[in-house]
DNA sequence: TCATAAGAAAACAGATCTGTACACCCCTGT
DNA sequence: ACAGGGGTGTACAGATCTGTTTTCTTATGA
């Protein structure tokens, strides 16, 4: 039963941390721009940091299932179902706010200063090796395409931070089309 | 004629901004750490995202520096000088305090409250593509790989955050190979 | 020798940060 | 009617942040 005010400053927070990055961030802010009390935002979350973490757990179980259920609703076969989610990053970078992938962001914010948050990204990509593994199983390609991949999916979502991407990301496809069929 | 005082600032700021990210970072502890007076450091950089500034220039100087002489100085041809630099990367995720591509770190926490900053780091990631076409070209290559290579370069420097990833590099390595012989 | 300039050290100003305390309000169940 | 829980708003504590000012020392060059 989550508690729609709870939600609702998860939602602020996620927004806020993801524009402005993580330290940037105050409380303060968060909870102006939220309209819920701090008292009630320190009752939910007993520290920024406990907040921060709240916000990666809900963020990575969101991008799981939506990743889930758009392979699983796939039409396609074959290398078609492994480009889906790259072609996907087009409708993703050209998002406003749009500041490169929130996991990642985390884990250099706070890479030597908490493990906690370094850990959960790392989850979060662990996931997301294995996801790409699943996909890669199911149509009858090499298991080990996933870690090339999974870098050229973050890569991309790194690069469109600095520049249209659009052109990289068709490149992209190209160019894992040609390397799954080899 | 760069004064000691200047670069040994620059050394000290550039080492905490990396590990610890920009805003963590306090103007009080790269004084400390630097044994440097506040007065002097002020003097030299008029704001702390001057300083910032200051250390992304030096730092993507210094990069292009080291991967121009590197390709220069490099015997192999053909697929081995394009393979070279992301072999070095092995040894790059392996340095102490290794956080990541400084300058997408940077884009990440500047994206939308620095322009200037997020425009250095903009400017950096396109002096790589540059000298990956200019590579790419030397051996007889399309430039358009380039647009594909950045990308893997970026998310492996990315995923090695999370992760050990000599595996990751070695199977980009084999695919990149593939890729180029396709 | 003495003037000048540069840097060190530390205090300070003013803003902002996280987190807590306190007083009030309002709604619901008994 | 009324007790109690949950939320609001605000003030506050204490730390830390950027940046300035002030005072003192020290080195150098005429």
């Amino acid at each position: 039963m989550p508690t729609p005010r709870r939600e609702h400053l998860l939602d602020t927070a996620e927004q806020l941390f993801y524009r402005d990055g993580f330290h940037a961030t105050g409380i303060d802010r968060i909870q102006a721009e939220s309209g819920v009390a701090k008292t009630t935002l320190y009752k939910h979350f007993q520290s920024k940091d406990a907040l921060i973490l709240a916000v990666l757990e809900r963020a990575s179980l969101r991008v799981r299932q939506e990743l889930e259920t758009q392979a699983r609703e796939q039409e396609g076969t074959g290398v078609k179902r492994i480009l889906a989610p790259f072609k996907d990053l087009r409708d993703i970078c050209e998002e406003s706010n749009f500041n490169g992938c929130l996991f990642n962001n985390a884990a250099a914010e706070f890479m030597y200063s908490n493990p906690d948050i370094r850990a959960l990204a790392a989850e979060h990509m662990r996931w997301m090796q294995s996801f790409l593994e699943r996909l890669l199983l199911e149509e009858g390609f090499s298991t080990d395409k996933a870690l090339v991949l999974l870098p050229m999916y973050e890569g991309l979502l790194t690069l469109a931070r600095v520049q249209d991407s659009s052109q990289a990301i068709d490149l992209t496809l190209a160019a894992i089309e040609t390397l799954l069929k080899a």
